[in-house]
DNA sequence: CCAAGTTACGAGTCACGTAAGGATT
DNA sequence: AATCCTTACGTGACTCGTAACTTGG
């Protein structure tokens, strides 16, 4: 199990086939072939079928930590970067932007401006994958990451290493103006798996976190958005081309829909801090304790 | 950054010594030093200060992520060996002993019974590492971990991929019978900072993570306590060699000593399920069912 | 029949072991 | 002087590329 027979691994399932993983990692296809086939006879189990090439299903546990390994691996590089060179004035933030609109992350920030004014600080918005390997990578020095949880759970971020809670919010299931459910005080996750719902991974918490907190299988996509912008989505979500979640915080006052609170399950919308390595004194040591439960 | 590399340097800096870790690892002093070298030059830091042998700062860093990579990788070989060999109808647990003292998880081991009175339940307490460890290798199905949080908080376990809480306790601090805290009605965590600390990670919250939630340093051990029976740690503790912190659920009702509940910060001690992949219908997953917070 | 993965084989590289060379206590 | 790590060097294993082969749509 080398690190370069995992990268080709994951490259080969992520494109589906071995000259496309061989044409990106510079290697030819009878080197790929090899390597695949060496790290299925370590393991003594397939990993690919064939013509489609896809993932079985050993493959595909493999896969979940081959991706957690490899992220790891840029996060122990970056981490030993980052004590060895001179410690940055300058602050980057990832965000989602659900984690962005929420109200203690802009107070910190505001905060931040007024403890350090010279502090060069710099924001970047992506979906929660960026974010997670942003930071892992140490290309952020921070990152806020949202989410859907059981009270008292925390989130499952990719890299764990450094995370705290940063702020929760009441989850609101986002409807057309004149919807049967808009009247009623509160509903109930089960009652909307077969509903239509909107997959926009990138923004609104994905649909397999809903399936999660729920326990429940369904919940399918009937509309697929893959922007950022959270307007958007509550667009679409009120001219009626399906539901989604969206933390009480993200909701502006009127925009021609309803929001009726979720409750039950009993789910939070949560935002998580994630970071690696902090030097002290840094923009990014001050965020990160303006931001924490203590600050 | 090869898997060997960082094998090597794990076991150099475990064991203090270039050719301890050669032989160990069945090498010869030589090529370790090569191996070590390779990784420095690679990574362009020094790693390990010679004679003695101990990790540089950036070592030490690197040193957190190559623990998690090497658990994830045998993590990785574990959950693959599953999916390939046929589902066990036993089931071993893996167990702090104040995740064992929980009710909800004697309450949960008496439902399997009932519920699946032919599975062959064997159950094996040790501390947190060789718990987290244990399950992530595949030696046990399920593993039950406790420790110290914020309220919101999971804990910070080493294989985050399956994890989710059981049971929250309130967290009190052991005192003989007469000493001057036990009159007070709580106590702040801040205010015992200097006072004499019983170390006994194997049981209570090890000392590092009292040091966490208080965000302080101090809390130094005067007594270490290397067992994993809880009883033995509340005489310890009764009789005046330290403090210990443990949670409500694990305490007698009457071995005088007096127990007095932590008020500042607000803290709790809390039950985490760990796990790899579960097969459906299997003893570990009615189990990992019974336990969770729907269950 | 073509696209795509596998197998065979040779070449170059790389990592290990042996052995000699420092350095530190 | 002894212990322990480093450096030098030769050899063997391993992995990659070329090229021929096979399989599936």
């Amino acid at each position: 199990m080398d690190t370069h027979l995992l990268r080709t691994f994951a490259a080969v399932a992520r494109l589906g086939s071995f000259s496309a993983a061989a044409a990106e990692l510079g290697y030819t296809q009878a080197a790929v072939s090899q390597q695949i086939a060496a790290l299925e006879s370590d393991l003594k189990a397939a990993l690919l079928n064939r013509r489609p090439v896809t993932p079985t299903e050993a493959g595909a546990r493999l896969l979940e930590h081959v991706a957690a390994i490899l992220l790891r691996l840029d996060a122990a590089r970056a981490d030993v970067a980052r004590m060895t060179s001179a410690p940055s004035a300058s602050l980057t933030v990832g965000l989602t932007p659900l984690a962005g609109g929420s109200p203690a992350v802009a107070l910190a920030l505001a905060a931040l401006r007024r403890q350090m004014p010279r502090a060069e600080v710099s924001v970047r918005v992506g979906g929660r994958g960026d974010v997670a390997t942003g930071v892992a990578r140490g290309e952020f020095d921070i990152g806020l990451i949202d989410g859907l949880t059981a009270p008292g759970d925390s989130l499952p971020v990719l890299v764990s290493e450094h995370a705290s809670g940063v702020a929760q919010a009441e989850v609101l299931v986002v409807l057309p103006a004149g919807h049967p459910l808009a009247r009623r005080a509160g509903v109930h996750l089960a009652d909307l798996v077969d509903a239509r719902w909107i997959e926009a991974a990138d923004v609104a918490p994905p649909l397999s976190d809903v399936r999660r907190v729920a326990g429940l299988d369904g919940f399918r996509a009937a509309f697929r958005y893959d922007g950022t912008d959270t307007l958007s989505l509550i667009r679409l979500a009120a001219t009626g081309q399906g539901l989604t979640l969206l933390p009480g915080t993200a909701l502006p006052a009127a925009m021609g829909f309803s929001a009726v609170p979720l409750t039950a399950p009993r789910v939070l919308h949560r935002v998580e801090l994630v970071h690696g390595t902090l030097a002290a004194d840094s923009p990014a040591a001050a965020l990160a304790d303006l931001l924490s439960p203590r600050g």
